[in-house]
DNA sequence: AAAACCATACTACCATACCAGTTATCGGGC
DNA sequence: GCCCGATAACTGGTATGGTAGTATGGTTTT
């Protein structure tokens, strides 16, 4: 690994970003060791930094740290994909609601060009901008509600459920479909619709949980079978 | 200052917590620097620790780390207390619906009891008491529901909240009518009504909104003033 | 041969040293 | 007296060293 940094910048956000990307994409796979000393080494900076970057990785639960033993890469806990997906939902929900009341002819004409480039990116076949701009889509979004901490908060618990969509990466990744709910999400607002906007919205990150379980099943090696699937009514939490 | 932390565990997170707590029980007040060194000193450690607790603390918008400048307690911003009840809001409501599907009699009753002892210490007048008896209402609403991950981003943003609660302890804080409150919660989820659960949440944590105003207008140099009150809807945002 | 033990090589954590950038102070010139 | 510049005293950020604890693998002992 020869990874890269701007010392212009704080090092321990851009290692924790980098980290958290290559978890992410599964280019680190669960149980894989992360040693301070050899991410040091490949960044080419000192191990304090990269220390800072581990604790942050080990709030967001992407990888645990064993005191005088190591750091490793965690499996994909189910129960903390639904955890993840819980809190994503009741913030994205109330962030639609309130973007029906708020969201400005701007934002929303804004929101419109990402689905457009979206599109654009789908019929080009390019997943990861399309992520890249799914993400920035809901980004948006909590821009326009003026609820800007939301989205840290979003992004956090994004990773969990992010791992599992890469994982998906590979087979026909239904982006259409994706592209339609944005759509749906979008003309509620323009509409007004509070409740439509909402629906729109838990549908669309319901969708998470029609591949997650053969998932689990395929790649028994990635998941974390000790943890039984949370409640199911936590993935099914309906307002 | 002269403080103290146990070797046996970690010390940056006790750090953490300590000054958090100071913080939000404006024993730190706005504007006050806070240095490494200092702080480390009145601990008896070094400043890495005090350092991890800085990052943490800047995190959660409670310090404002000002590189090879100093960092310094952040006064309070009106639109981050909006944000952040905007958040805790969306999960809480969320956390409340999900439990009257789910909630073991087992952990129903342990909320009762909670509510039993808030109606004691509020007897009693401890106020100091009553306020961490309601924190763990929230938390064991929050692990009644199988999300132990929804509380930390609670408790995370709870903290900008507090420090309002704290600046209107000395004044008679209506704590009866947050048992009330409380109580009204636990009957929603006692009869499975996830609509009155989800009402009741909402108003019990839209009560900060009521002394807000005043508090911002009594005590203008703990305030930011430079950030206009968030939009209104985001106070009042109705699912 | 199997089991217990110890040396070794890791780990994360904390402490310390060094660096770069900001601020405040103080002295000198106008 | 006022302004301006040099300098000293801070700051947080990074690098490095030291310590205690944990796996591991080879050696010794039973």
């Amino acid at each position: 690994m020869k990874e890269t940094v701007d010392p212009r910048y704080a090092i321990a956000p851009q290692i924790f970003r980098a980290l958290r990307q290559a978890i992410v994409t599964m280019e680190l796979l669960p149980g894989q060791a992360l040693s301070e000393k050899e991410i040091a080494a490949a960044f080419g900076v000192s191990r304090q930094p990269v220390r800072e970057a581990f604790i942050k990785l080990g709030e967001a639960r992407l990888v645990r740290i064993l005191p005088q033993r190591g750091t490793f890469v965690v499996r994909i806990s189910l129960s903390d994909v639904a955890n993840a997906r819980f809190v994503r939902e009741a913030v994205e929900v109330a962030v639609a609601r309130a973007a029906c009341s708020i969201a400005s002819n701007d934002a929303q004409a804004r929101l419109a060009d990402l689905v457009t480039a979206q599109a654009a990116a789908a019929s080009a076949g390019d997943h990861r901008g399309f992520l890249a701009l799914d993400e920035e889509f809901h980004r948006t979004l909590a821009e326009a509600v003026d609820c800007p901490t939301a989205w840290p908060i979003v992004e956090d618990v994004k990773a969990q459920m992010d791992r599992v969509r890469y994982l998906s990466l590979p087979e026909a990744s239904p982006m259409s479909r994706l592209i339609e709910q944005h759509g749906a999400i979008l003309a509620a607002i323009a509409r007004r619709d509070p409740d439509a906007a909402a629906a729109a919205m838990r549908t669309h990150l319901s969708e998470i949980l029609i591949a997650l379980p053969r998932l689990a099943r395929a790649n028994p090696d990635l998941f974390d079978d000790s943890d039984l699937p949370a409640h199911a009514t936590l993935g099914m939490a309906r307002q």
